[in-house]
DNA sequence: ATGAAAGCGCTAACAC
DNA sequence: GTGTTAGCGCTTTCAT
């Protein structure tokens, strides 16, 4: 395994203590340079590399950085993990991605793993249904580091890295009221998501304060297939929206299939709005207008954040990244 | 640190020896289960768990799995992940995630980390730069199975799982033919990549062979922006094309894009069909038709095929997975 | 049926 | 300047 080169070998073949050499490695003071240069010389040659587990051993602690995701597959989330992972990369740290399936069981399995791991920290966005983070605070206390990033238990006192999701709300809605558009359809997601709770309110106010004679209707859907009918449903009406804003990727992705089923003029006929995270409106003609959510943003964020954390800056904070204006012509 | 319960603590406890209360935890038969008993309530008491890295130590192994991948954010990468991930946990695997930006600097240094953290196998999709494997051979030899997938050496006796290129290719051309379209514009990435160098030779056989009158017209494309331009220009042509090809995902959102453009009725006026990893060609109305290659399929073959290898089935194999077509509506 | 001891590879306190 | 020693937590061989 690994060449198999240890300090005892090198230790061995140049009649040395083992120490010796652990210390010549480190370019300990104490060493003459004559053993450092011999010691450095055959390590090299033989490929030498400290054999990482017997360090983490030691040290009860490793250079892996734990991530828990509700779901790689989002553009969202494997954006964030990218991220994390290249910022990482350049200190030395690795990653093992845990995925919970927004199962808080799986979400404790994962911790848990985490700390048979020894993670010099974790990444956590936890799944819809956590309600205790008590286990998370405790992980803290005698673990590491735990940074709570896009979705985040609301009340408790942590580290978080939030998405802009008020202001990217809110300028969308400055950004419709801006184009003068008076008979908004507006789709969110679940009732019960944080970013629901979120971005509904800051939406909803700008028009009450900015725009109280618009027409605002809000709708839920949970799925693709539910935005698409809803908006079906609503653009059979006599008094069309002329303007639909889409809460997310998943909310838009079902709006435009509708849109594209019954070919209707963009932003002609009816403009579209949404927030998103950066790809899928770029896949329709016009690209969509939207205001950008991004996980890579957040990921270096809640790198930077980890950083410090580690450093010793054990404040807690809660830090929101800027939202982004993208405009596409669909509106 | 992990409430930090170890074998010498509960030995202590229960006045045993460490190697006893080993042994007890894993139902060794020399143990009494008066013994047994006693020491798994203490353990399950102080929620005992194993230090991962001193049996890492020992075993000079760890149950993690290095996953190379050019880049995290592409849908056949992440939902190769994401199986891979399903598939480990069943069995206690993690996933150390590294990503090689499709730098062949970068793939070794991640081969590296793999040997540093003694993963128990590597899977890995080559960068389009890899010319010599040897590193992953003499890896192979040294520390533990390297799996190859998707992105593969082409000549070098190795374990390889593979996404059925010329299959899908083939399938698309036949379902073409079947349909019977005249004017065919293909569109395939760039002719220096593998996926191309597969693809195209197996889609044009079919037509030789079998519908040699089909006017057919193959063209090259490096990015969406390429294919939307390519295809603008051929559409605006005299003798349009009735049906348009794309090699993959990527050429397939610059074709849709210049289709929406020009409001082109599909399948009516032109028809469209695809090789995809599944995700895309459902964004649009009416679905595209399209030859899938699943990157969790491919990621549940190459699990497998490690998990024999671990076991003892050393011998090389050359998998691919089968392709399966998915109609939309837009052929 | 249980214990003692060695060793995985490394670091660091303590000699000399 | 270099060596000795102990120990991180666990497994396993060899006693008893």
């Amino acid at each position: 395994m690994n060449g198999g080169t240890t300090l005892k070998y090198i230790a061995e073949k140049l009649s040395l203590s083992i120490s010796t050499v652990s210390r010549a490695l480190k370019d300990h003071p104490d060493i003459s340079e004559e053993t450092k240069k011999r010691v450095k010389e055959l390590a090299s040659l033989m490929e030498y590399e400290p054999n990482t587990y017997a360090i983490n051993l030691r040290t009860n602690q490793s250079k892996v950085f734990g991530v828990i995701v509700p779901e790689i597959s989002s553009y969202f989330y494997h954006s964030f993990i990218e991220s994390i992972e290249e910022e990482g990369k350049k200190q030395g740290y690795s990653l093992l991605i845990l995925q919970s399936g927004d199962d808080p069981v799986a979400e404790m399995e994962n911790l848990k793993l985490c700390r048979l791991n020894r993670v010099a920290g974790v990444f956590v966005s936890i799944t819809t249904h956590t309600t205790h983070i008590e286990n998370f605070l405790h992980f803290e206390e005698i673990a590491a580091p735990v940074i709570f990033y896009d979705k985040v238990p609301e009340f408790a006192a942590c580290n978080k890295i939030l998405s802009a999701d008020e202001e990217a709300a809110t300028m969308a809605a400055e950004e419709i009221i801006k184009k003068k558009k008076k008979n908004v359809l507006a789709l969110f997601g679940n009732k019960e998501m944080s970013i629901t709770r979120k971005r509904l309110p800051a939406f909803e106010r700008i028009f009450i304060e900015n725009a109280p004679e618009t027409k605002l209707i809000i709708e839920h859907a949970n799925s693709p297939e539910e935005a698409y009918t809803v908006t079906k449903h609503m653009l059979s009406k006599n008094e069309k929206p002329d303007v639909i804003f889409c809460m997310s990727d998943e909310i838009l992705t079902g709006v435009m299939k509708i849109m594209q089923q019954l070919q209707i003029k963009i932003p002609d006929t009816v403009s579209v709005i949404a927030l998103s995270n950066g790809f899928i409106p770029t896949l329709y003609f016009p690209e969509i207008t939207y205001v950008e959510t991004s996980g890579k943003k957040l990921g270096k964020l809640a790198f930077q954040r980890m950083i410090d954390h580690i450093a010793g800056k054990t404040f807690i904070q809660e830090i929101s990244i800027r939202a982004k204006l993208v405009s596409g012509g669909s509106l």
